[in-house]
DNA sequence: AAAAGCCCCTGGATGC
DNA sequence: TGCATCCAGGGGCTTT
């Protein structure tokens, strides 16, 4: 479910109020995809200091130490004042004295887990090998060009690997080609500068939108008050197979790269 | 080194 | 109604 503007949008909605919040008790739910990483009785005492991204990563700081939170493909986390029974999917529980962050996720793909810092063996080996941060400086149309011409692979799996640049997930991917002009399944090294170029404002452009609108909520994302995104509403692509392509009219074509749906116009994207 | 496949897991939609 | 199949917003790990 969550790309980086859902993650964004979810780290806006929870950050200010969670923050000089001490953690008063830890449930734990069904297993996740990591364990957390240490005694849940140790983050009892805690203090949340702030709440930081970085690509899909949430990054929940402690007066000592750090959570790494990650939604996977199902996960959303809610934050209110008041206490309410777990459901079957609520598989993290951080009960503050500022109120009850939850991790719902049904499929379980999502994680949490400790680390004493981030030079911590276990964040370095999540973090380390992210990409560039798509809506900061660092992500130039230079570096992001030098990163696509050491990858050979198609451009849409480029984007989705994570390690040229962050957060574009298979929404944002297919988007992105489209507002590029450009084929899904050009090689990433073949893109010219200018190719490059459009592709990076693209990249944030869409990633920006997305963020401006909540997010994308195609079956059940809420923000941590629970509200829903509206960039579903704009897509021009994803999801949009046999439908008519919204600057053209051609119909949008859905191929398969790397077991994940991809949709493009054959028209406005060139090879 | 990089690319391609394989899983992890649950639930909803579709088809017979 | 029941059951089988396929698909879904991610990404680390193993195999080529």
């Amino acid at each position: 479910m969550p790309e980086l503007p859902e993650v964004e949008v979810t780290r806006r909605s929870f950050a200010d109020r969670i923050a000089g919040a001490r953690i008063d008790r830890v449930r734990l739910g069904k297993a996740l995809r990591w364990p957390l990483g240490c005694e849940s009785q140790a983050l009892v005492g805690r203090v949340v200091t702030g709440v930081r991204r970085r690509g899909k990563y949430l990054l929940m700081d402690l007066d000592q130490g750090l959570l790494l939170l990650h939604l996977g493909m199902s996960g959303s986390l809610s934050f209110a004042p008041l206490w309410t029974e777990a459901g079957p999917h609520d598989h993290f529980d951080l009960l503050t004295s500022r109120g009850l962050l939850r991790l719902n996720d049904p499929r379980r793909f999502g994680a949490v887990v400790h680390a004493q810092g981030e030079a911590d063996p276990v964040a370095v080996k999540l973090l380390g090998r992210l990409g560039l941060e798509p809506l900061t400086d660092q992500f130039s149309a230079e570096a992001f060009h030098a990163g696509l011409k050491r990858r050979h692979a198609p451009i849409k799996q480029v984007l989705l690997a994570g390690d040229v640049v962050v957060g574009v997930g298979n929404i944002y991917a297919s988007e992105a080609l489209f507002l590029a002009g450009i084929r899904p399944t050009v090689k990433a090294s073949r893109l010219s500068g200018p190719r490059a170029a459009r592709l990076h404002a693209a990249v944030r452009d869409v990633l920006a939108r997305a963020v401006e609108k909540g997010g994308s909520t195609l079956r059940d994302f809420s923000n941590a008050q629970g509200e829903a995104g509206y960039f579903q509403l704009e897509a021009m692509v994803y999801d949009r197979a046999g439908q008519p392509c919204r600057r053209c009219g051609t119909p949008i074509r859905l191929l398969r790269q790397g077991q994940r749906s991809t949709y493009f116009c054959a028209n406005c994207q060139k090879p």
